[in-house]
DNA sequence: TCAGTTACACTCACTAGTCGGTATACTTCT
DNA sequence: AGAAGTATACCGACTAGTGAGTGTAACTGA
């Protein structure tokens, strides 16, 4: 009873991202995904070996669209780099609004699953902040900025941060601030 | 029989705060909490009526004693203004580099609790970075700086981002590298 | 007397994961 | 061609355990 062209194990996937997003793993039960993508959980566990597996891949599946959204928003900007870093937060700001935003993921995950380090979505959302964090690191570079590493690592705390303070108060516009404080360390950078 | 000479709610407390900031709201059962409180779950819900009431008591007793930590840390610092902020994220390394260490309560359950905006729980974690962030803004405005208020939103937004990186990295020189950040920023804002 | 506590059995809903079996389609042997 | 086998995908019903929270009667110490 396949009701769309999708794969299964995609099916499974997007069932599984909405749902752990909105509501959180823990909050999350098996039975909620399978039913959500329209099938059994027998079937959900013909494809995943175990809820651990699942989650891996709700995080996998986010890492490319979300690099490729903050590179967007970089590129589509006016204005030097400080301006189009900048970019990024206000953007940041105007999805946080919606109504269904529940900051980031991989920092949730990571939060609730505080107490195993080593899991393998842990590693999953490592791994993307380090791809994000190289990427910001690749263009400072090219702007001819002298640390440009550490710079990144500045801009990613500022991002993290506004990520888990907006998830806490709700109120988008220390995402905004936030943008602020990152442009200032950009031209501090520069000077 | 009780075991210590605090009252029980307390000893409850203690026990919850333990288990919530070790493992996580919804990964501890109230038994646990009973258990480890050395006492019946019957007792405990003598004192509380609920588990969100529990939650909530656990992180209410946490707001005073962290703001004075970070006062202290503040105030035993040497140097300037900037350098006294430094001081704060060089002392949060170093607590961050215990294995039992395991980021911020508050900012772990308004993840956990993402699609409970209104819990009590979350209610209780804005009014402590609130206060945080008055304090900070309060000790700036001593400071002569122009935007004293400004600038303790973007530490906070700082802190709040090196608890929620290095809780994902484990990697407590984020923090010392958030101090690098908070001190340029307070910089910019006595230049 | 009476708040605080205990033991313990209980409800009812939910949880991750499994058992045994079915339907379809493609392959392989004769 | 036709029978038999095999791989993939699927499901209803189940297990064994945990979750929050309750009911109740009896005990303890101030």
């Amino acid at each position: 009873m396949k009701t769309s062209g999708k794969p299964t194990r995609e099916r499974i996937v997007d069932a599984a991202s909405k749902l752990f997003y909105g509501e959180g793993i823990r909050a999350v039960s098996v039975d909620a995904v399978a039913e959500k993508a329209g099938l059994t959980k027998r079937t959900l566990y013909y494809h995943f070996q175990s809820k651990d597996e699942l989650i891996a891949a709700y995080l996998d599946g986010r890492d490319q669209p979300n690099l490729a959204l903050f590179q967007r928003w970089f590129e589509e900007a006016e204005g030097g780099i400080d301006q189009k870093i900048r970019a990024i937060f206000g953007n940041l700001a105007k999805s946080a609004r919606h109504p269904r935003w529940k900051g980031c993921g991989y920092l949730r995950t990571a939060a609730e699953l505080a107490d195993m380090p080593g899991h393998p979505a842990i590693k999953t959302g490592i791994a993307h902040k380090k791809r994000v964090e190289a990427w910001l690191a690749s263009s400072f570079a090219a702007e001819g900025i002298r640390s440009p590493e550490l710079l990144a690592r500045q801009i990613i705390l500022l991002l993290d941060g506004c990520f888990a303070v907006v998830l806490l108060n709700r109120d988008a516009s220390y995402m905004e601030t936030a943008g602020e404080a990152a442009a200032t360390l950009v031209k501090a950078a520069l000077a």
